[in-house]
DNA sequence: CTCGGCCGCCTTGTATGTAAGTATGCAGGA
DNA sequence: TCCTGCATACTTACATACAAGGCGGCCGAG
């Protein structure tokens, strides 16, 4: 692992950026699954005391993204199947039913702002920026919920993702799987026009099993990061 | 408030101790909304440290029973209306997405059990026992999570159903509402013995949206332990 | 060679001390 | 009377010290 210099003062808190510098190192698989995570090694790489980082710890425990053996040890927790279906479930049923609710409610003045969003995403799909375009994502999901008045909806998703986000990180860049996400964009922002509540689930649906798809291959390119299956 | 002596040690660690116990107060209004939480009060008083109080307050935050806030103090946040819809939303699609695949999936066995909880549910309904009922009615729902396969549902929808418990307390305790309860209950059973998910779910989301039906008058019974509504 | 017991190191959990910042009450002047 | 400035007492955030327990290596006996 490679986690370095913590950013000065700004981003609030040193137990929150201790909490965002972890997640973001665990989703990046920049420590391994199933690796220990040392208190004291960890505060003394950030030059921070143990207790920032027992608080950020205890964070990512509530999130599943490490496990906490009294006495023994923090370790990553190895990518479960199980996990990864679980947090599917919970995005695509919040984002569902937050998408059915904006498809009655969007205004022209929405979907004008979702048109536009979905526009620079193909503007930076174009150059293939994923980095860009994760962002880009987010924003559009965000928006749906927003336009559903459910902003916590997309609050517990994005929770969720990254576990999500740890095996895609893990799959090989497909080509065109940029340009594939923003038509399914599209024609989500189109159910949404017709005020179509159905289509509009079905569309967001299908973008949002897209990534699952991938699951089987990346476990079997990288086995030593899944636990074994479950009886 | 009155929350005094843990548990001795059974019920893990010290900080979960005073999470639970805190949470539970807080649901149970027996510490007031607003009113301030003192670190080094309740640690005098639970005859424990600051650090596992401290811990416990980082997780109701997380949980948005309380905030924090540096260098002023720690409040139990007032009830929120957005709040208390923002959980019901959570937990309406998340249970109402697991009874669609536990329609599909239940097995005779499977329903059988669930008659058999509704039915002790009807047994302690006329005693007007509310806590056991409280119990038989979560097992009811974690079931239909579990026969989803998706145990992760309840988990998730058990830690905002708090927010829901929380002003279902408020309300005067309503004559015929066991009943009313295990009936529903009843009808969402029969329709996974039909395989019907479209039935199911149709029951359940009625289930569920009783508890909100009485919150405009909580409110008004309750002015001061409501936030103002936002502009 | 193998197995059993002991010892030391390392872990997390908890307790306590230090620092920095905010609200509050009071004193003093306009 | 009202407003301003300060001293004080409180808070959380962080640092450090201590305690309890598991794991592994070592050593000795069989």
């Amino acid at each position: 692992m490679r986690i370095d210099r913590l950013q000065h003062a700004a981003a609030g808190s040193a137990s929150r950026q201790v909490y965002r510098a972890l997640r973001d190192a665990i989703i990046a698989s920049d420590i391994a699954p199933g690796q220990r995570i040392s208190e004291n090694e960890l505060a003394e790489r950030l030059a921070v005391s143990r207790t920032p980082i027992r608080e950020a710890l205890i964070r990512l425990r509530d999130e599943r993204f490490v496990q906490i053996v009294p006495q023994l040890g923090t370790f990553v927790t190895p990518i479960s199947v199980a996990a990864v279906e679980d947090a599917q479930f919970i995005r695509e049923s919040l984002e569902c039913a937050a998408v059915r609710i904006a498809a009655v409610r969007a205004e022209d003045g929405d979907l004008a702002a979702l048109d536009g969003l979905v526009q620079r995403q193909a503007e930076v799909s174009e150059h293939g920026d994923h980095a860009r375009f994760a962002v880009l994502d987010d924003e559009f999901h965000a928006a749906l919920c927003e336009l559903a008045g459910r902003p916590v909806a997309w609050e517990v998703a994005q929770r969720v993702k990254g576990h999500l986000n740890r095996v895609r990180r893990l799959s090989l860049p497909q080509p065109d799987y940029l340009a594939e996400m923003v038509a399914e964009h599209r024609l989500v922002v189109e159910a949404l026009r017709k005020r179509d509540p159905d289509a509009a689930e079905t569309a967001l649906r299908h973008h949002l099993r897209m990534v699952l798809s991938a699951l089987p291959a990346i476990r079997a390119q990288h086995p030593d990061y899944f636990e074994e299956e479950r009886a």
